[in-house]
Order: C-alpha cells, then structure tokens, then sequence
DNA sequence: TAACATATGTTAGTTACGCTAACATTCTAG
DNA sequence: CTAGAATGTTAGCGTAACTAACATATGTTA
C-alpha cells in the first residue's frame, strides 16, 4: 500500500489522498497507539506534505474519527456473520457473537479503543456515536431471538443484551490493554468468554 | 491547592514539587483526558519553569505512571470498604464490590483509564501493572469466600473472578466513555451491575 | 479551444510542547 | 564555613499541528 502512494507520486495531484491518509493513519495507529501517530508521520507514508490534510480533513482528529468510523463496519460484520454460524436464538449464536466481539478487538486494538473512546465533545451534538447503534442492534435481535426460543422471563431486551455487551467489552479491554498478564497470564478469552455468557444466560432464565 | 503553590513561590526552591505536580497533573488529567494535558501545562499550574519537572520524572511518561500508581490504592481501599458492609461470602457484598469499582471509574475516569491502559512496553520488564495484583487479590478473597459459603462447584477461582472482573470493567468502560448514551441513554450501572453480577453467581452454582 | 472557477497540492512560517545543556541558587554534611 | 548534592532557571533544539499565500490540476461553459 505505500507502494501504491509512491508509485502515483509523480503527479501533482495525488488523486486518492483521502483513502490513503486514513489507510497510513490506520496502520501507525495500530503500530504506535491511538494517541502515539502524528499527522506528519501520516503525510510521509502517503507521500504529501504535511499541509496537504487539511484539504481533507479539518483538523488531526477529524482523521482519527475517520479510521474510527470504518470500526463499526467491520464489527458489524464480523458479528453478523458470527451469529449467522449457529441456529436463530441460541446460546451458541449469542456466545459466537461474543467471540467475534472480543477477536476484533485483538484485531484491531488501537480502532477499537477509537470507537469506544472519541471524546464526547468532538462529535457532533445531539447524535453521539450514532454508528454504533446498528452494530448494537444486531446484538438486540440475537437476544430477543433467544429471548423467545428460551421462554426467559425479563422485562427487556436490554436487561440481557448490556449486561452481555459489558462481559465481552471488558473481556475485550482487560485483552488488549494486557490486564490480564499480571493476575491470570495466558488468559483464554474464548473460553472465558463462552463460560461467562453461558452462566449469566443461565442465571437470567432459570 | 493551585493556592498552595501560589502562595510558596516566593523561594527559589518550590519545596514540594514533586506532588505539585503530580496534583497539578491528575487535575489537568481529569479535565483533558488522559493524553490531552501538557507537561508544560503543569508547570504553569505549579508555578515553575518548564524544565523543572525533570529533576522529578524522567520524561512526562513518568509523570503520568505516578498518577495511575495513586489509584490502585483508591481503587483497593474503596473496593474493600465496599466489601466490608456486608456479610462475608454473600452476594451482597460482591455486588457491592462491583458497584464501588464502577464508582471509582466514574469519579476518577482519566486515572481508571491509565491505571488498566498503560502501556507495557512502557512498565519495567517483568513486572507489567504489579500495582494491580493486591487489587484484584481482594477479589480473589471475597470470591473464595462465596464458594465456600454458597457451596458452588468450581474447579478454580479465577473461574468466577474474572468474568466477575470483566462485567465491572466493562460496564465501567462503557460508563466513563458515554457508550451507553446512544443505544440506552440513562443506564442506571449500579443496577446493571447488580443483575449482571447476580444473575452470573447464580448461573454458576445452580 | 480559451478562460474561469474550483479542487487539491506546495512552501514558509507561527506556536506549543518535550526535552537537554549550561548555569544559578539553596540545602546539608563534615 | 565550605564543598557538593539537590533543585531550580534560562536558552535552545527538534518535531508536530495548523494557517496563509501561492501553484497546479480539473472540469465547465462560452
């Protein structure tokens, strides 16, 4: 891929600036952590000078949003496509979408972090996040499915699905972050993350 | 406290600098975010020049460890005063354990997020996050005495305590990065934290 | 096709910050 | 009292974010 931007360098006008600054600020994120890449750094790797961002996007963190932005597609996917390997609303399908959860996160820390973590006051007012939700919805259908198929008495979905979304969002922090390491080394997450589901599934619906 | 720094800067020697800062930094810390506040920017708020901080800390990597390291000892003291009102090995005084570390998070964001996001290859070889071992041992303890007492079957410990840990940490994550605003604004965590944690012990021994 | 408007790039310069070096002041032992 | 350690200061370097002024490409219209 810097391949590529080299190789269109001897044009004036880049032509695919855009694309390539996310791509170049995507990997550096993913090298040096989330706040550890600069816009500079960025530049070099697609070939620019450092001025020429600006033309893109407003500001340094306008281009973080971006790479951010990408995360929700690709979560989403990966769950839908997790949930989908196992029968309609059942516990397998909710744990396999809990996996895939925790896998992108190891993934993808830095992006990870990203969509989790913008600073409230950066997006714009009133729709916070708003890419997040049909990511989320996708879990709320998984558990009303099982809802039905278990015969489970809760009042709402949410009563399963965040309790749920907080097992494998701190499964996914305490990996990435290396929390694991000083109190339980060679933690496996994937079982973790199928006794932990399994349990509370249990304890809700018995 | 900015009053206290005022007030001493008559002397060519600050005296206490060295906490100054470390004050100085968890404020700016807690009002920027984590990455968002400057060396320099404490060094004003202390009253000193800008090359002052390096008789103190290696680098400003340093200075941030110093502030993470101050909360492990809030997050242990609170955790176990939260233990303590309530009947040893009781699902209460788990429950309140998981309630008080999601209120250590919410009063004390930025510093949650350096003490479990440090990076490693930051720490001493070795020794990654040692700080949190006494930590998570009151956990350990509290979750050892609720086996013996429930007469649950389990082939280890850590079994129960980290998917207990990741229902916490995620909802505490989740919490202090606003991620519950879009999909269910208003969560209430303590109760979240109440049925997650419930509904998990109960899962696992029945 | 010529000419203008717009989009997208460049260079140069400002400001802030992390950090170091060289120097100044204070504290403390002997 | 005095030497040296501890702890400050000022000056300056290198890098990054960002802006302004200018240059080049693109595309639309007469």
């Amino acid at each position: 891929m810097a391949k590529a931007a080299a190789e269109k360098r001897e044009r004036y006008h880049h032509g695919q600036l855009r694309e390539a600054l996310i791509d170049a600020a995507h990997q550096l994120i993913n090298a040096h952590g989330p706040e550890g890449f600069s816009l500079a750094e960025a530049c070099r790797l697609a070939g620019v000078s450092t001025a020429a961002p600006y033309r893109h996007f407003a500001d340094r963190g306008a281009l973080v949003e971006a790479v951010a932005s990408e995360g929700f597609g690709w979560l989403r996917e990966r769950t839908e496509a997790a949930r989908d390997q196992h029968r309609l609303g059942s516990v397998e399908s909710i744990v396999a979408m809990g996996k895939a959860y925790v896998a992108f996160a190891a993934d993808e820390p830095a992006v990870f972090k990203l969509m989790f973590g913008r600073h409230p006051d950066v997006q714009p007012e009133g729709e916070a996040h708003i890419e997040g939700t049909p990511c989320f919805q996708v879990l709320l259908d998984a558990v009303d499915a099982w809802i039905e198929r278990s015969g489970a008495e809760v009042d709402h979905t949410l009563d399963v699905a965040l309790p749920l979304w907080t097992i494998v969002h701190g499964t996914a922090y305490l990996l990435i972050d290396h929390d694991f390491d000083a109190v339980a080394p060679g933690t496996d997450t994937d079982r973790l993350v199928e006794r932990s589901t399994a349990a509370f599934l249990k304890g809700i619906s018995g």
